[in-house]
DNA sequence: CTCGATCCATGACTTTTGTCATGGCGGAGT
DNA sequence: ACTCCGCCATGACAAAAGTCATGGATCGAG
């Protein structure tokens, strides 16, 4: 018997895959939460072999939670399933030493299949997905230059972001700049547009 | 025997939920489709009862398909159902004369009794979302307004909109303006967040 | 150690964006 | 018929955003 947590946000879709797993004869739903703390908590208290994790939750995003796993209950197996096909993503969750990686466009019937292929050691990850990933080249965003953009994504002006981070509006404006060119984009809101499709935030 | 049809571009949330309504006894699922067109498509063929239909869809978005239904299949009684509560949907919703609007964050154990409601002829809303409406004002964009502020978002510079709404850079400024304004923003970028956010696109 | 490469930081300069005052047009009300 | 009001449209002006050349700090490779 395969223990299974489920973590995802819309109610909606959770108990549904809760129900359709429960189906399975050798599938045993434990948990199903729908925020990162609670799933934390859960996972310590239930300990279950498997933990299907979705990635955009309200407070931590599913990767934090799948990091945060590996290290306090290493015997789970971490399935993240997901809207986007974010190339970012995927090369966070392997780095993060997740077993598998599903889209939602997946059908229904592949979950279970997953979740025991999991189970047995195997690394699942979605073809088309992996794919997108080799073919986009890295993340070519710096450290500095990943923050000042993560900052602009709250604070639309520049002399709010100057001051949020303690730098001068000119050196604000320089690291936007550096990456409008490295990610062929024609303005900030672009820039943001892209870095956050490829899952670069 | 209720017959529904189901509309959902996320593969798996549309056989979770296919297989969870087909659990009930006196509720049968003569369809399931992706897309706005197979939508249309499937809604003539099947003469469903009632139709769930997603907002978010890859081609037509869930509203247009309710919208023609209306007219093309009177008999179906259309239920939506999506992620986001956003004001400006309910009420363009309502316009289009559905019978339900519920939020994927809703439990799956009410799905079915929203099927059955909405068959019965009752007007079912998520209570939350429709007070947030009526918190929310009107919308308060003219129609031109509308027209540049949607061009916005896909043409980033003023340039590129003004020789695609065929006006001069200046009138476009002048729209943006007076929607950031109206919106309380204090850019593009915010005024389009916000102006999507309340649904008014 | 020194050189080169890379990142962090800045101010001066250019281009684009956002604001304002203004005017024409058409419909609702008197 | 006239006036008022909201929408559409414009150009001149002020205020941001974006670009460029430059310099200091750090870290590996030779």
């Amino acid at each position: 018997m395969i223990d299974v947590l489920i973590v995802e946000d819309q109610t909606l879709l959770r108990d549904a895959v809760s129900a359709l797993l429960s189906l399975e004869p050798d599938i045993s739903v434990v948990g199903a939460v729908g925020t990162g703390a609670d799933a934390l908590d859960a996972a310590a208290r239930l300990r279950p072999d498997v933990a299907l994790l979705d990635i955009e939750l309200p407070d931590l995003d599913g990767l934090s939670v799948a990091e945060a796993l590996a290290t306090s209950l290493p015997s789970c197996r971490v399935v993240i399933v997901t809207t986007f096909g974010r190339p970012g993503y995927l090369r966070r969750a392997m780095a993060a030493n997740v077993a598998g990686f599903v889209l939602k466009e997946a059908p229904a019937a592949e979950l279970a299949s997953v979740v025991r292929r999991a189970h047995a050691g195997e690394q699942i990850v979605d073809a088309a997905l992996a794919l997108s990933t080799l073919r986009e080249g890295d993340d070519p965003l710096t450290p500095r230059e990943r923050d000042v953009l993560r900052a602009a994504r709250v604070h639309s002006t520049v002399a709010e972001l100057a001051e949020h981070l303690y730098l001068s509006e000119g050196t604000v404006r320089n690291y936007l700049s550096s990456v409008m060119h490295k990610l062929g984009a024609r303005n900030r809101a672009e820039a943001i547009a892209t870095a956050e499709q490829k899952g670069w935030l």
